[in-house]
DNA sequence: AAATTTATAGCAACAATGTTGCATTAACGA
DNA sequence: TCGTTAATGCAACATTGTTGCTATAAATTT
């Protein structure tokens, strides 16, 4: 295997990645890095990310691809990313739930990806609407 | 709410939807349809039968959506809607399977759709691997 | 049966998201 | 310092799904 370059531009964005406690659309990234990067610059370091263990790729409910590090307690084989997700239709935020989700498959089936996303009202959009 | 028309494309649609073992892909419906309808009045109707019941639709963790007749066993309420989907990398089609998924969510969380999918090979594609 | 209403279909154009090809730049090892 | 080639940036493309508008036709009323 080729072996990876440190540049700028992958320091900049793992960094926006570890920094941020929930995972990122293409767009959320965009306009959170301090430079500008191009586009399809970051969706490159990003398949990159995934394919070195570095990032996981959330397929959301809305089609979108969410990316977060896998730095925190998320190893890098596959079954470590059974874990959930949660996109919130209010705030529109993506963010990985520690809790496993549990399933039984029939016999045969051999899982390589595990995509989990449930939607709805996260913690902090519902603790708001209870307050009006 | 207005009513809905019984028409010619619609019947079609479902009548196919009821008939497959799998979940279909816009393009699946298109290709076995056995009349041309047209591009946009498929996902019309598809976001019809989504709404009144009919039919749910799965968004799979390549991006695309997924639609699968609601008739069998799958009761209209959001909750039975978690069970689980499965994408086989081989051969490309998206099932319902039967088992439901358990999971524990933090207090809080209201969640209104379920989208689980895992991808892999699929009973049939492994059969198949192994007598090779 | 004819007229009326309006849900549905079809076409064109658009929007959003992500990828590929190719030339240029720059990281890194020799 | 030089050469190799990974990484970037630009343009163009691909795919998937939606919206606006007009035409058609299903259902209801006259
Ligand atoms: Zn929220
Ligand atoms: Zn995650
Ligand atoms: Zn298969
Ligand atoms: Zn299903």
């Amino acid at each position: 295997m080729s072996s990876r370059r440190r540049t700028e531009a992958q320091t900049q964005l793992l960094d926006l990645l570890r920094r941020e406690s929930t995972a990122l659309s293409h767009d959320d990234i965009s306009a959170k890095l301090p430079t500008d990067i191009n586009r399809v610059t970051i969706y490159r370091i990003l398949n990159r990310f995934v394919a070195d263990g570095l990032a996981h790729r959330i397929v959301a409910d809305d089609g979108r691809q969410y990316f977060a590090s896998c730095a925190d307690g998320c190893a890098h084989d596959t079954a470590a990313h059974g874990h959930l997700h949660f996109r919130c239709l209010v705030c529109d935020r993506v963010e990985c739930l520690p809790e496993q989700v549990a399933f039984s498959l029939p016999e045969g089936y051999r899982v390589e990806n595990y995509n989990v996303t449930l939607s709805g009202t996260c913690n902090s959009c519902s603790a708001l609407a209870e307050a009006n």
